[in-house]
DNA sequence: CATTGCATGTCGTCG
DNA sequence: CGACGACGTGCAATG
């Protein structure tokens, strides 16, 4: 891991053209050959940069560069495809290096599939009397989030978002297509279900005949805590 | 900005829950207070991070964090939710601060936009004797990318994506719905339009009479760029 | 290896 | 400020 503060300008090519007038960034280097370019702002999203894996080749400027201030330039070049990262270095102010060694990684509590395995441990949520078939229902498009009957038998397909969104709804609707082709499950009835549902997905799915059911996380973790929570 | 080179662990807790494992790493701590946690490989996504608006607190460690070795926890918390990140630092092994000034920011040259572009004036892509109605032709649920017409006077729609993916097809549709109950328009065929068509999209496409059409950005550029060029 | 669907997505634009 | 679509989306799971 090298970082880098330096006056510079930077140019990427590739999937599109993007130019960094000259200013003073932070420039890091890691060791698998891939560069970020900071600002001292926007979120964790850089200026710019370069994926690995690439390689850094270090020059000399051209005369032309010299003449406006360049010092050095470094073309940092994707190996799998033409895209590329020329940073042209006019003031190098700091530069260090270190090593970190191998990251052991991050150890995540997942939400859509936590949600997923709360509602279907609580399925009743989807109104009473209604019983699990199974989770990860497969289909010839992909796999429902749940599949379940409600207490007259009637089949029910759950699509599950964090946020409900109108791309959740147009899923759910493929599903329901694929689904009501099953004679051993049509009629199927879908349910939108998510942790906020967007207006215009309400309005889709209503029109559609899709029912939205707005889950509470907090209300169904603790459900789920109950056990190891009282006494 | 600040550099900050520690052994580390890190706690996030907000839409979900994440853990890093003690390790050296880059903090990267922005002057809006944002602070990025960077390992040395891995895209330039951080393993964590925490996004402004939000505040560092830096505190003393308690006792039994001391005893593990902790010497000081730096919490970031976010100012608009209950996000918040905990920085235990068991090490502190480098500390630089830099003025960077603020960035002048990114020049882009965008692609989608380029195509519509393009295509609204190489209208004639669409087919012999097409011509062009309006770019961005307004629909209640928003603009079509373009509306053509054949030379026959047959309204066309075409959607245009640097990638034609399913999600395409599904929103050309959308508009398809909607201009075919406008009398003056209907009957409204639809174009989807892209450099690259994935299979499954095509599939899509297809089967609901949506012709599809591959555009060769480079060619249209070139045609565009010819005035400039010959001579 | 290609495809699919999620993401602490982030980022712009527009109403 | 919220909604919506694009992104050099990245990323992991999966067939």
């Amino acid at each position: 891991m090298r970082l880098v503060i330096a006056e510079c300008a930077v140019d990427y090519s590739g999937r599109l053209s993007a130019h960094l007038p000259l200013a003073r960034r932070v420039l890091m280097l890691k060791s698998d050959g891939s560069v970020l370019v900071h600002s001292d702002g926007g979120s964790y999203k850089p200026l710019n940069w370069m994926s690995p894996p690439c390689v850094l080749r270090e020059s000399e400027p051209t005369d032309a560069q010299r003449e406006v201030g360049v010092q050095a330039v470094w073309t940092v070049a994707s190996t799998k495809t033409d895209d590329q990262l020329v940073v042209s270095i006019y003031d190098l102010i700091d530069d260090h290096s270190y090593e970190l060694g191998v990251d052991p990684g991050l150890v995540k509590d997942g939400v859509e599939a936590h949600l997923q395995k709360l509602l279907a441990e609580q399925i009743d949520l989807l109104g009473d009397g209604h019983s699990l078939v199974r989770r990860e229902y497969p289909t010839a498009i992909g796999p429902v989030d749940i599949l379940a009957r409600t207490g007259e038998g009637t089949a029910v397909a759950v699509e599950i978002k964090r946020r409900g969104d109108i791309d959740g709804v147009e899923q759910l609707t493929r599903y329901l297509d694929l689904l009501n082709r099953d004679p051993l499950l049509a009629p199927v009835s879908g349910v939108f279900a998510a942790q906020e549902i967007k207006p215009q997905a309400r309005v889709l799915a209503t029109d559609r005949g899709i029912r939205c059911l707005v889950l509470d996380y907090d209300a169904m973790r603790g459900l789920d805590d109950v056990d190891s929570r009282l006494f």
